[in-house]
DNA sequence: GTTTCTGCAAAGGTTTTGCAACAAA
DNA sequence: TTTGTTGCAAAACCTTTGCAGAAAC
């Protein structure tokens, strides 16, 4: 079997694999096209962006098969669907390398910003605790404007 | 016209009525069944579920314009849309009396909670300011398992 | 009377599924 | 060899849109 993924972090592969196996299921060369593919970048994706970026690597990569591997993908943990407030649901490939961030969405140029902040978190917890549970995962989106913008009418990350 | 809206809060009718005559638009029979189904419940549902809602007071709704009506609900901002890690997407009504809640869901019996905590609204907006932006909307889910179900196996509120 | 609104049916876009050929173990 | 996987095309879903008749103002 050919390993497309020749330069994506190993743990990544590792990680996958061992789900997949642990399913009872099969590594194969398509499977590691997607998974190369959604790991290739740290920029959030749609279904549609990682079938063309699979695609680059092998153009005879299906929709079907990618919406399959992408729910594997999810279902590992490996990437993480999230609500970015826009028509279409995202991934996140970068909650690997950052697993407790979130985002902040800027309303004047659309640029999605990842953040984490240790004291947010630990409140998080706090009322989460205080309500009697305890927290598996969260996805939290702040839309925002910017200082910047509002001051001076244009921001450094350019425009929407 | 008739007014099918009779017991709903006249404050959400005469909000939903300026937006509407602000932008140019009219009041009509339909938006008023529309808007009176989508407060006639403190519930989250999708835009299938108030459908249905709406066909209870108006069996002749049509899909389609339920769907230009959601949008000018969200659009005004009397209702809210939410993203309960489901499939769908679902809207909230209740942002017109809590304005700042957010959403726990438990990963055990599927209830969703509403909660709203002084310390974390303040903490995400200082993040925020920190990063050069002002806050504008915000939508925080944490899904979380319930302590009560852990230890005994089962939780008040039933199961999924 | 003019402009907007409505329901219908059709179209659009995204995701899932049945199936026969193919590939992994 | 057995069982899971793939691509294709079709189906399933949810949402939007063009249009002609109806309703608001």
């Amino acid at each position: 079997m050919k390993t497309p993924a020749a330069d994506i972090d190993p743990g990544i592969l590792e990680r996958f694999e061992s789900f997949i196996k642990e399913k009872g299921l099969r590594r194969t060369g398509q499977r590691d096209v997607i998974v190369a593919a959604a790991f290739s970048t740290d920029s959030h994706f749609t279904a549609e962006d990682l079938w063309e970026m699979a695609r680059k690597i092998d153009p005879s990569t299906s929709r079907a098969t990618l919406y399959r591997t992408l729910s594997l993908l999810t279902e590992s943990g490996l990437l993480q669907e999230i609500d970015l407030g826009r028509d279409q649901k995202y991934y996140d490939p970068n909650f690997v390398e950052h697993p407790n961030h979130n985002h902040l969405i800027c309303l004047d140029c659309g640029t999605v910003i990842e953040f984490s902040d240790e004291n947010m978190a630990v409140i998080e917890d706090c009322v989460t605790r205080r309500l009697g549970f305890s927290s598996v995962r969260k996805d939290i989106r702040i839309e925002a404007r910017c200082e910047e913008f509002r001051t001076s009418g244009h921001c450094k990350r350019g425009k929407k």
